[in-house]
DNA sequence: GTCAATTCACATGAAAGAGACCACGGTCTAGTG
DNA sequence: CTAGACCGTGGTCTCTTTCATGTGAATTGACGA
C-alpha cells in the first residue's frame, strides 16, 4: 500500500523531471562549463603567467580577485587544467580552504595536499612539522612545478593567520628539484591589503582583477547553460533576463544567477506548470534568501541558539537598543532554563559578533559616552525568516 | 562658554586550560598449530 | 607464535575562561572671559 503510493511519487517525479528540465546539472555549482564566457583576458593573463610552467621555470605567484561569482574559479580551472595536459612536469593543487575540515588549520593543509600528493597522511595525531616535512617530501620526490591554487584563501588566513603563507612563499629556497607557485583566489579586495608586507609582496608578483558581469553578459552565461539545461519553450519570456538582471544587482553574481533560474525551474516543475514564469522567479528570490538565512541558523551550535533565542526574547517585548549586557541576561535566564551551562560574558560577546557576521542579526558597536561602549543590536530579518528561526529554535527547545 | 579629565560598559586581544579526538608503540591475551 | 584487544603517551583541535588592555563620547568640573 504504501510502497504503491511511494512507487508513485517517485515515478511520477521521473516523469515530471522531464517536464521542464532536461539537464539540471548544468545548472548546479560544481558544474564546470568548458567555456568560460566573457573571461578571455583574464584567461589568457593567466596562462601566459602560468606557461613558463611548462618548460620548467618557476612562474610568478598569481593573486586573483573579484566578488562572488565572477568566474575566477573557473578560470583557475579551466587554465591549470590545460596546463597541466600540457606537460606532465607540471602538477596542480586545488584547495578550496573554505571547505570546512579540510583547511581549517595549517596542519589540515598541509595534511591535505599531502594527501592529494599521494601521500597518506593521519587526520590527527602528528606534531605539526612532521607534516610539513611530509609535504615538503612529497613536492621535492620528482622535478616538477607544483601550482598550489588556494581558493578562498582569505578564510584561511582568517582561521590560521598569514605566517603559514609566508612559509608557503619560502617553501622554493629549500626545494631542490622541484618548484612551487602559487594562485590565490579571494573575493575579498581589501583582503591582500591586511596582509603583513612580505607575503603581500612575494604572493602577489602578478593580480588579476575580475570585474563583475554586467546583466547582458549574464544573459549570455544563462542563455548557453539554460539552452542545455531546460527543454525547448520550457522558459517563458523575460525569464532568463530577469534572473540576469536581479544578479545584476548584486555585483554581478552568475552564481546568484544559475541559482535563481535553477530554483524557478524547480518551483515550476513542483507546481506542475510546463513553463518557467517571471513569477517563479520572485519566489525562487524569497526562497533563496529564506533558505540560507535557515541553513545557517541550523548549523549553530546550540549555546549560539540560546544567545540568538534571548536576541529574539528581546526583540519581541519590543525593546529598541538591545545591548550585549541586556542579552547576557536573557542569556542566562534560558540557558538555565535549559540546563545549558552558561557561558561568560566575554564568550557570549564573540557568539553576537559571530552572528552578525553571519548576517542573521545586526550588531554595532556604538559609544553611548558616559554611559559606555556596547553593541546595538538588531535583528535583520524579515518576518518569514524570523518565523522559521523560531522553529528553529522551539526544535532544541530554547523558546 | 570652553576644554581637558573622568567615567562607563563593554569591545577586543592574548594566553592558557579542558576535554575530545587520533596515531602510534608497547603489552597482554586468547587462539592456533 | 601471532593476531587482535587494550592502554598509555604525545600530539592536535575546538571551545571556553581568565586576565589585561583599549575605546569613544557623554558628563563633570575647573578655568577664564
Amino acid at each position: 500500500m504504501v510502497q504503491q503510493t511511494l512507487g508513485d511519487i517517485f515515478s511520477g517525479y521521473v516523469q515530471k523531471a522531464g517536464a521542464v528540465f532536461s539537464n539540471r546539472n548544468i545548472l548546479s555549482h560544481d558544474h564546470m562549463p568548458e567555456q568560460a564566457m566573457h573571461r578571455d583576458e583574464q584567461m589568457q593573463h593567466l596562462a601566459t603567467i602560468l606557461a613558463p610552467s611548462i618548460q620548467g621555470a618557476r612562474p610568478s605567484n598569481v593573486f586573483l580577485y573579484g566578488k562572488t561569482g565572477t568566474g575566477k574559479t573557473l578560470v583557475a580551472r579551466q587554465v591549470t587544467k590545460e596546463l597541466e595536459k600540457a606537460s606532465d612536469r607540471v602538477v596542480v593543487l586545488y584547495m578550496n580552504c573554505k571547505m570546512k575540515r579540510v583547511a581549517d588549520t595549517e596542519y589540515r593543509l598541509f595534511a591535505e595536499l599531502s594527501r592529494e600528493l599521494g601521500k597518506t597522511v593521519p587526520a590527527t595525531g602528528l606534531p605539526t612539522d612532521e607534516v610539513y616535512r611530509i609535504f615538503y617530501e612529497a613536492i621535492d620526490s620528482r622535478p616538477q612545478n607544483v601550482i598550489l591554487v588556494l581558493d578562498e584563501i582569505d578564510a584561511l588566513v582568517r582561521k590560521v593567520g598569514d605566517e603559514i603563507l609566508y612559509n608557503l612563499t619560502r617553501v622554493n629556497t629549500e626545494l631542490k628539484q622541484a618548484r612551487l607557485s602559487m594562485v590565490g583566489i579571494s573575493n575579498n579586495i581589501s583582503f591582500i591589503e591586511s596582509l603583513d608586507s612580505r607575503v603581500k609582496s612575494s604572493l602577489s608578483e602578478e593580480e588579476i582583477i575580475f570585474p563583475p558581469y554586467n546583466a547582458n553578459q549574464l544573459k549570455d552565461i544563462l542563455s548557453t547553460r539554460a539552452e542545455k539545461a531546460f527543454h525547448s519553450g520550457a522558459l517563458g519570456g523575460g525569464v532568463i533576463e530577469k534572473c540576469a538582471a536581479l544578479a545584476a544587482q548584486e555585483h554581478g553574481d552568475a552564481r546568484k544567477a544559475l541559482d535563481l533560474l535553477r530554483v524557478a525551474g524547480e518551483m515550476a516543475e513542483r507546481k506542475k506548470e510546463p513553463t518557467v514564469t517571471s513569477g517563479f522567479v520572485d519566489a525562487a528570490e524569497d526562497k533563496l534568501d529564506l533558505d540560507r538565512t535557515t541553513e545557517v541558523v541550523q548549523a549553530q551550535p546550540k549555546q549560539s541558539l540560546a544567545v540568538l533565542a534571548g536576541i529574539l526574547k528581546l526583540t519581541d517585548k519590543g525593546e529598541k537598543d538591545i545591548q550585549t549586557g541586556d542579552i547576557f541576561l536573557e542569556y542566562e535566564k534560558i540557558s538555565a532554563k535549559c540546563g545549558l551551562k552558561p557561558l561568560t560574558q566575554r564568550r557570549v560577546s564573540d557568539l553576537i559578533a559571530e552572528l552578525d557576521m553571519l548576517g542573521i542579526i545586526n550588531a554595532k558597536v556604538i559609544s553611548k559616552g558616559r554611559y559606555g561602549r556596547t553593541r546595538e543590536i538588531r535583528i535583520l530579518l524579515a518576518r518569514p525568516a524570523v518565523e522559521k528561526i523560531r522553529r528553529v529554535l522551539e526544535r532544541n527547545y530554547l523558546v
